[in-house]
DNA sequence: TGCGCAACTGTTAACGTTAATATTTGATAG
DNA sequence: CTATCAAATATTAACGTTAACAGTTGCGCA
């Protein structure tokens, strides 16, 4: 008579393998110390049985899972929506699975709550994109054990972070335009309270003064090719504009569609650069001249960050800032 | 003295309560039959313990988690990445929290494995975007009692199915074109392997059909803009080619470009329609009409079906099949 | 043949919950 | 005042692992 009423524990494929649970513990992590013998038989057990380990036994034995948790607002950029796949792959790669809490806001509270609830869970680490000062707060409330990984966050704070190099992909853009000519750029901005808005900012007002330029004031976005359009209504009825650095693609996108509409045609009368190279940008009408980071690498960093804490068994310090390419299309030429 | 190096578990509330560990369970879980004087005491010693409850030990203990496990393939197409987010925040609304496995291919034993590791979990029910044949297979892998939910996945298979009525979506794509007075409607469909693509195909050829109208070959693509610009320079050198359904946004956004490089006017010349409505949809040269699914309400209603299935402790054969919304913007007009 | 020591294997006790069962308390009816 | 019974609480035993330690083998060497 068969009772296949419970699943098999270590105890079932001990019995059946004539040795003791432990023995099948330590085949399983694979211990040295058993006989090639008794691991075989072991194995054949486990194979017989089609025994699966219980997570949560071994997590609550050894008090930490091997488990990730990431957290992120809800969203579907293209940036952070990336992520969350890149990183699960990265994580699989490594024997770690990814446990996800999606947030409406960057509010500190719900930051905080979602935190708590993979700390619950005894999660290996976190892997946060905190892109904005609020949320950036509720890692205070964090112990100061637990590895952590800040992605897109303040680069100004001690943690261990990993992003791009906003600063070097802005200037990069806003260089490109002026050695086309131009004599110089203005910017759509992202939204003033996230860090990536900042440093674009920041890399792209630094390149006009070293060139000795002059610099605009900022027309601000929301990343959104809706703020895009609005803006480049605007900057489609200024006739001394003829290079536009906007701080992401979809913010390009709205911004050729207002040039498009004023009969401004790109880029003999007015050149454009965005930022993401999402895949679409090379569709566009023209095809964006843009900046590419490498999100894949965003996501295999921030693992590899850590998971070296998890095995030093606490924080590092240390940070990964990734240098994005400039993307050469056609949305760039001179001036005319 | 105190000693931090252990986190407080509910014995040691129990302690400070003056009560048994069994009755600080009670009061977690909500169980009756607590005076509400002892409740306080025990919420209060909670309160001052900072007392977290341990999921592994609970898990361990009940034999189900609060967890719900997510396969999907990782992608940043707009469909699945909008998933993971929505769905996350669906279950956090019901107490749930997602675990996210994201695999490279969608063959059977990189999808059976990633089940078997979430299975190990104990996950209360499972979420699974499978929208290619291979991948459903590994569902026949699964133990019959598991609560599933199979998004995009096999209308013919006798699953939980959530999924957008992709016929309807492409009839109403198509029916609108052909009201506009178009004699026919060309179609660049997504992958043939694509259950999506499928619908689509079908849906367009039914409306083509009903209509008495010509049924024009499909012009295969792969969700790409690429594919879709390739599609859309063959189209574009036939003079007879008046309108084109798109399987997506993407592929219509390809098109567009391939289009106004041959000097082919939208919608003057051609008109066209895509289906997702991404966000950046509004702001394609010309603003573009397409099908708008509801991903929210698929990541909703997935998590019902799921949620129905662990209550009840089985499968319930459910489905839904949710329609899409036709949103009509610019690229879409007469014949000329 | 037996000693010693490494290699291997087994035994017992955690880990922190919930479930099942036992016990105490307190109110109510007689 | 007590018997009864429900409500409230406590006790004990799982759940399935790993850790710590104890015990047993077997081999090389004297």
């Amino acid at each position: 008579m068969v009772k296949p009423a419970r699943e098999p524990a270590m105890t079932d494929v001990a019995k059946l393998a004539g040795v003791s649970h432990q023995t099948v513990s330590r085949v399983l992590n694979g211990h040295p110390n058993v006989r090639t013998r008794t691991r075989i038989r072991v194995q054949a057990a486990i194979e017989e049985l089609g025994y699966r380990p219980n997570r949560a036994a071994r997590v609550l034995a050894t008090g930490t899972s091997q488990v990730i948790g990431f957290v992120s607002r809800s969203s579907t950029l293209f940036g952070p929506a990336s992520m969350v796949t890149a990183l699960a792959e990265a994580a699989l790669r490594q024997g770690f699975t990814v446990n996800v809490e999606s947030i409406r806001t960057l509010d500190r509270k719900p930051v905080s709550d979602a935190i708590g609830r993979l700390l619950d869970q005894r999660v290996a680490g976190l892997v946060v994109i905190m892109p904005v000062d609020s949320a950036n707060d509720a890692l205070d409330d964090l112990p100061e054990d637990i590895p952590l990984v800040n992605v897109d966050g303040d680069p100004r704070r001690p943690t261990e972070l990993v992003t791009v190099d906003q600063e070097a992909g802005a200037k990069a853009a806003t260089t490109h335009l002026l050695e086309a000519g131009h004599r110089t750029v203005w910017h759509v901005s992202g939204p003033g309270n996230w860090f990536d808005s900042q440093g674009r900012i920041a890399g792209w007002q630094q390149a006009l003064t070293d060139a000795g330029a002059d610099v605009p004031p900022v027309m601000p976005g929301d990343w959104s090719a809706a703020s895009g359009y609005k803006a480049g209504q605007i900057l489609a009825r200024m006739n001394d504009v003829t290079a536009v650095f906007a701080a992401n693609d979809h913010l390009a996108l709205g911004i050729l569609r207002a040039l498009h509409e004023k009969g401004q045609r790109v880029p003999e009368d007015v050149s454009v650069v965005g930022f993401d190279d999402v895949p679409e940008a090379a569709y566009f009408i023209p095809p964006l001249t843009t900046i590419r980071p490498d999100f894949d690498a965003v996501a295999a960093a921030s693992l590899d960050l850590l998971i070296a804490q998890i095995r030093a068994g606490r924080r590092l310090g240390d940070r990964r800032i990734l240098p994005p390419t400039l993307i050469k299309r056609q949305s760039v030429g001179p001036p005319s």
